[in-house]
DNA sequence: TCTTAGCACTCTCCATAATGGAGTGCTAAG
DNA sequence: CTTAGCACTCCATTATGGAGAGTGCTAAGA
């Protein structure tokens, strides 16, 4: 990206002005610049530049003569190129610890909900996680548990150790024998494999097994798809609707009321998030490099953490103007977090 | 409450006036009243009339020379006395049953995920219910079942057929022989139980069980309070947001964000449909009848479902400008239909 | 006695200035 | 290359003046 290096002045002013303005959410004018940092130039001198930055199109002005704000560019800049980190303090790195460490919780929709939790209230944003992607597992073993008469509880195990069970029904009653028989021969079958392929062609791959019971096979595949499928309601969790409101942008009443309905739709939501996941570390999302006219005004700092081979996202969800130098310690420091104590729990 | 009785001319008045208030949002004049309905009447002859039900306190102007506008208390006359049932359209008692005696549903939550979403999209409000009380339930009986190595499933059945699930994990292996033992005695000590009253003193009423092994009624214990608690989070969906936003009552931000606020922390809002979901039939209650300042300029339409012995609560959440006759009997049927799938499933 | 026409009155809403202020771009001097 | 100075632009706020809607009251009519 040679072509629209920035030089030191240009650098130090867009740095200053996106730090202002996201302290102030106002658009801010040269004479502030150099008032209030001590910047060694004249208000004029930084107008000359702020000319420069508007033509790479990294500010802009709302209007004539208002003072310049960031656009997506230039906080996409700023984020790759001038961002300094800053950790987050000790009472929130305790926070954070207390909640993701604690011994209590047993089972992973627990960790999962605190987790969001304390992102929300840390960041005073929106705080997002989605689910470990069972999909992405590999079977470990199916169980066929007869609970009681007509119900049986299905229990699909991953290699790393999570699981998931549902409750069926069924229409007649089956003798044990009947499914453990079953319940072997699919495991013959199928254990070893990535829950994501069995899901697209579970029926081809278990019909011509002889030996099981037709009806519990036929009951099997049709519980699939919530066992297998990522659940989308049950993946996504979000924390802190209320911090977004009071943001500025979000006077618009427009502006809100899309951000709300993005959230309420959810799927659009964990597909973003899914594809954010994929790689490592720290991922920053800014305005419309989100492919959803209703994210335009926001951006998001995400991050993938594991559990096992299987992986999830964490990450916050805020106004553009955001501390991103804060947020993506928080995001960093709490997917570390999670990841081990996710390790530590299989 | 004989003494702000009504006669003829106020009660018609009153039912026109809230009806064109809820279809309009406009505060109505005593013009619109004379012209838009037969009613036979001068609009100044209608004045006086809106004269005396402002002195009841039934409505109220929003400025000197605007029309008037119903309070709480003329929203509670109307619904109280003047309301005329609406049976919702065929096409929407049709999509009603499609949702909620849809077959493929084999888990409650399924079910109410689904109940919530029609309500909301049937009534264009916000959608809620409330999971059964499982703490209502009477034990019928709990399984321990190894899973893996370390690894127990707990299931809690209660009569009518609810249950729950909890995967946990124990420091050490243990024989199926002793986790068949401990079973056993946990179900002779505890079945026919209250899950409340179980929940409450657990740890006191299993002290002194001989013979199961320490550990597992530990675990057992530990494990009582997300099996035997509500779980608000996930007793509680929510669906139809956006349906909201849009209102003219939420044009004003403060108020908005209040309601967002109210359904974020959800606990208060669990227990106020807990509250509404004790008695029999349709509990309708109108702004500040809700005990929650954030709820002011809302209203409720709630009902009681039942799963065999224990209930739990559905309903819709509006403006208090809402179409009464109509949420009415849409809650009505749909509370209806869901007991009585409920009924079927177990 | 009840109803209604008529009228003065009040208040909101909207459009139209008028003013002050903030911030810019440009020019010319240092 | 930097900066002081200045004209200029545009927004935000406030004031002003109908137009319109709706009321309360009074007095006349049924």
């Amino acid at each position: 990206m040679g072509f629209d290096a920035l030089n030191e002045r240009e650098q130090a002013i867009l740095k200053l002005l996106i730090e202002h303005y996201v302290a102030t959410a106002e658009p801010v004018g040269s004479r502030i610049l150099a008032q209030k940092y001590t910047i060694g130039l004249s208000p004029a001198t930084i107008r000359n530049t702020m000319q420069d930055l508007e033509e790479l199109g990294l500010v802009e002005q709302p209007h004539t003569s208002a003072g310049r704000v960031p656009t997506d560019k230039g906080y996409r800049t700023f984020v790759d190129q001038l961002l300094e980190l800053k950790p987050i303090s000790g009472q929130e790195a305790q926070a954070l610890r207390e909640q993701i460490n604690a011994e209590g919780s047993t089972a992973v929709e627990d960790l999962l909900e605190k987790t969001t939790r304390v992102l929300a209230s840390i960041s005073q944003q929106l705080g997002v996680t989605l689910a470990p992607r069972f999909d992405q597992g590999i079977l470990s073993h199916v169980e066929l548990i007869p609970v009681a008469q007509k119900k049986i509880l299905l229990i699909l195990t991953v290699k790393s150790g999570l699981a998931r069970t549902l409750l069926v029904e069924v229409d007649v009653e089956l003798r044990d024998a009947v499914l453990e028989r079953t319940a072997q021969l699919l495991n013959e079958r199928l254990s070893g494999s990535k829950i994501g392929d069995l899901h697209q062609n579970l029926k081809e791959r278990v019909k011509d097994l002889t030996g099981a019971d037709a009806r519990l096979l036929k009951m099997f595949v049709n519980a699939s798809d919530s066992l297998m499928g990522m659940g989308g309601a049950g993946a996504l969790r979000l924390e802190g609707t209320t911090n977004l409101v009071g943001n500025p942008e979000f006077k618009d009443h427009e502006k809100l009321s899309g951000v709300i309905q993005l959230l309420e739709e959810r799927t659009s939501l964990v597909e973003l998030l899914q594809q954010k996941g994929i790689g490592e570390g720290i991922v920053i999302t800014i305005g419309k490099e989100i492919n959803l006219s209703e994210a335009e005004p926001c951006a998001m700092v995400t991050s993938a953490y594991h559990a096992g081979r299987v992986s999830g996202t964490i990450g916050i969800i805020g106004p553009k103007r955001m501390n991103y130098g804060r947020l993506v310690s928080l995001v960093e420091t709490t997917a570390k977090l999670l990841s081990k104590q996710l390790k530590k729990m299989f």
